[in-house]
DNA sequence: CTTTTCTCCTGTATGC
DNA sequence: TGCATACAGGAGAAAA
């Protein structure tokens, strides 16, 4: 499940395929990949169609190319800029294909260039992840997604803002690192990691942890996904590959995600496993003890 | 307004 | 073998 670190490899490796150059059209299947687009597919092929890729750009686990006239050659000469918003949703795939080259499998959308170089495909088994294009917004970043929090590596972020906020929130800790709303990029598996380095069970309500301690766990966040980006992301399974096919080439040692029953690697008490928000948690019991109310606590 | 739950989707693994 | 079920979960809509 592509998170920060992950969307970041995929934008560098962007930036090095297709930076620069100019797209001649955009053949999407279907319309799940353009359902977040009001104007729907064929308003955003319109759109992408003949612009020239400026930059790529991320902001949490959105990427984004920012886009000008094709025609007008200069970026400067008044060519109206918008943005490709890209979400990878939990499988999607960027891959520069050759001609020649057999098409992936679940491709929904395919970029093809004035050079007439290597296209671009994205796949997506599960169609969460979609395309829009938005106007650019203040700061630069697509007025689709505004709403979105800076990340941690993002010189805008304000973690002191960010605690100020969960202090004040009537909900558990890790529904708050959560929420892309407050603080983006982070996922289930580093919201995972964040709190077993931090020793703080994520049921625990934001409200009844210090300052301190809050501060602790988006430090760590931001470790954690600092390391994984220094690896080249981590990778979960098959469906996370970069832009080249490649996956399974680093490898984050996960200390908390996904180790049911594995001794923690501090104190040996097996991790647990319980469900939380439609989805799986895993903590030391010992390390991160669960509050009261937590169906966790009773054993 | 704040907070929680529901829904979208398909390949893989597991149980009977 | 075949069928049913659980699971992976990001984000926005809908509900509470």
């Amino acid at each position: 499940m592509p998170e920060l670190p992950e969307v970041e490899v995929v934008r560098r490796g962007l930036e090095q395929h297709v930076l620069g150059r100019h797209i001649r059209d955009v053949d999407l299947r279907g319309h799940r990949v353009a359902r977040r687009h009001p104007g729907g597919a064929s308003d955003l092929a319109d759109r992408v169609r003949d612009t020239q890729i400026q930059s790529i750009q991320r902001r949490g686990k959105y990427l984004w190319f920012v886009l000008s006239d094709g025609r007008s050659g200069d970026p400067s000469a008044g060519g109206e800029m918008g943005a490709l918003v890209v979400h990878l949703g939990m499988s999607g795939q960027f891959r520069v294909c050759e001609h020649g080259m057999p098409e992936p499998r679940h491709t929904h959308a395919v970029l093809t260039f004035d050079d007439g170089g290597p296209s671009l495909v994205f796949a997506d088994q599960r169609t969460f992840g979609g395309f829009a294009f938005s106007e650019l917004g203040a700061h630069g970043i697509p007025a689709l997604i505004a709403h979105i929090a800076p990340d941690p590596f993002d010189p805008a972020y304000d973690q002191r803002g960010v605690v100020r906020r969960l202090v004040t929130r009537n909900s558990a800790i890790k529904r708050g690192l959560l929420d892309q709303g407050l603080v983006s990029g982070i996922g289930n598996i580093y919201a995972d990691e964040a709190l077993w380095r931090a020793r703080v069970h994520g049921e625990r309500m934001a409200s009844t942890l210090s300052k301190a301690v809050l501060g602790r766990i988006l430090d760590q966040a931001r470790e954690v996904m600092g390391e994984a980006l220094a690896q080249g992301g981590t990778s979960f399974d098959a469906l996370y590959v970069n832009v080249n096919g490649e996956s399974g080439y680093f490898d984050l040692r996960l200390r908390a995600y996904g180790q049911e029953g594995r001794p923690c690697e501090r104190c040996g008490t097996p991790i647990r496993r319980e469900h939380f928000m439609n989805r799986s948690s895993f903590f030391c019991p010992r390390c991160q003890p669960p509050p009261r109310s937590s169906k966790a606590a009773s054993t």
